[in-house]
Formats: C-alpha cells, sequence, structure tokens
DNA sequence: GTTGTGACATCGC
DNA sequence: CGCGATGCCACAA
C-alpha cells in the first residue's frame, strides 16, 4: 500500500527515507547534504531545489516512519534541530558512540560521505 | 484562490 | 561565536 500521492514528491519523501536508513551506526549526516546527494523531483527547478532542498529533508523526516534512524541527520551546524525529543536524539547518539562537543558533533569525524 | 507555516542554509553585523 | 533576516517549494486549512 503506497502513500495517497499520485505526485512524486510525495515519492521522494521516501526516497530521502531510503537514504536515511543507509546512513551506518555511529554516523550523521545532515539536511543539506542528503538534498545535495538526493536528486531534486521533477519539476523543481535546481536552483530551488539547492535552496528548498534541506526543508523537504526535513519535510520527509516530519513524517518520521519506526524504520527510519531519523536520530542520525543533524543540520549543517553539526547538532539537533528543534523538536520534540531532540535531548532523546542526543541520548540515541551517544548511545551510538557518537561524542557530542558542546552540544554539537564533529562532522569531519562522524560526517557520512554517502552510500558510495 | 489566498494565507501561513515548515526537523534548513547562508550572509551580515 | 551568537543572533537576526532572507530565500524558496509544496502542503494544509
Amino acid at each position: 500500500m503506497k502513500f495517497r500521492s499520485p505526485k512524486n514528491l510525495r515519492g521522494y519523501y521516501e526516497l530521502v527515507w531510503k537514504l536515511a536508513r543507509l546512513i551506518p551506526r555511529g554516523r550523521v549526516a545532515s539536511y543539506g547534504q542528503l538534498a545535495l546527494m538526493l536528486p531534486a523531483p521533477q519539476g523543481v527547478n535546481d536552483d530551488a531545489y539547492r535552496a528548498f532542498g534541506p526543508r523537504w529533508v526535513g519535510g520527509a523526516m516530519a513524517h518520521c516512519p519506526d524504520n527510519v534512524p531519523w536520530h542520525r541527520v543533524l543540520n549543517s551546524q553539526g547538532k539537533i534541530s528543534s523538536r520534540p525529543g531532540a535531548e532523546k536524539q542526543r541520548k540515541l547518539l551517544e548511545a551510538e558512540g557518537i561524542v557530542f562537543v558542546k552540544d554539537r558533533i564533529d562532522l569531519k569525524k562522524y560526517g557520512w560521505a554517502g552510500p558510495k
């Protein structure tokens, strides 16, 4: 059963979830990173996507299926985004071996390069 | 059809 | 380093 949505945009969300699931344990990715990594939906200008990509990724995460490690997705600042349960997310990340430095994560160390 | 909002990013001060 | 303001798309009411 599919999500009611004849449009590809909703399918794009699923794509985001799929990519999020590919994030290995102990590693994190940023919304902008995922946005740049994923292709822009048909009918969307590349420029516009670049500007609003991260927000769409966030929108996809907003639906947050249970099978998606949403806690491994952070913002470009390497911090947890505003969202209920942010503290819980930090706990989950620490449980995976990720070290927080002043509420921040070293993306150079834990930054996910992609499925490659 | 219009208005408001969104789990962001980037630039400026 | 921190805060404020701006930009863009689609969806929901």
